[in-house]
DNA sequence: CCGTATCCGCCTTGATACTG
DNA sequence: CAGTATCAAGGCGGATACGG
């Protein structure tokens, strides 16, 4: 195999399943929520809103059901008054953020690159 | 260096401008046209139009102009009439189609897992 | 053939107020 | 504390028509 980069499928259902699937995961506040649980560990609600900074409460409550529902956080009710309630990413949620990685990687090697790329294109008009 | 899965910056700036970059380039069209420029190679506007099912001429122009301001694509225009413009991967697009690969990887790795959990989710109510 | 320009519906997002 | 409900606003994206 030695698999160079083209490893797509050659099947197109599956090809649309995955466009949808990263569509659903490359999400701007699924990003950083996958970001402040992988560097924070498991935190409640409250940690994690001030952990992604400018994200509203209506956006951290949606962004974090849909990661439940895809298996990507596990949500712990604490059953006392007030409420507690802990997140925290599952082994699914954890190689997603080790897949992100090479994404992450590329944007801060390329932040320099991309800047110079957008200069020369706006100088030309 | 063996890194491990926490990579990121501890400089929030550049953290910032990484999630900027981020959003901008893990746009469905973005990710689409990546991937058929990946796969057939420079071709030209009516080409990518076909290859990239769904996408309206406004979005493809769009989502080009941006790749291009990105240092990602090089845009080709063929003095001819009637028109003839061609699009190719820069050096930097290709790194990021590489660097996407991980992602693409996962997405079809475990789009059961995710479909399962899902099922579950819902099940429970 | 390769775009640009315009209009328009809809979906996402944010702000705010309220509940268990 | 951890949500849900409601409403208004803005942007995204599609359809269409036209220009170089």
């Amino acid at each position: 195999m030695s698999g160079q980069i083209t490893a797509y499928s050659d099947n197109p259902e599956v090809d649309r399943l995955v466009n949808e699937l990263i569509g659903r995961v490359a999400d701007k506040w699924t990003l950083l929520v996958i970001e402040a649980l992988e560097e924070g560990g498991e935190q409640r609600f409250s940690a994690l809103a001030r952990a992604v900074p400018g994200i509203s409460q209506k956006m951290l409550t949606q962004t974090l059901r849909q990661m439940e529902r895809d298996g990507l956080v596990q949500r712990t009710v604490h059953p006392v008054v007030p409420p507690h309630v802990d997140y925290r990413l599952t082994d699914l949620g954890e190689s997603l953020a080790a897949a992100f990685c090479g994404v992450w990687h590329w944007a801060e090697q390329n932040l320099q690159a991309v800047a110079a790329a957008r200069a020369a294109y706006d100088a030309r008009g």
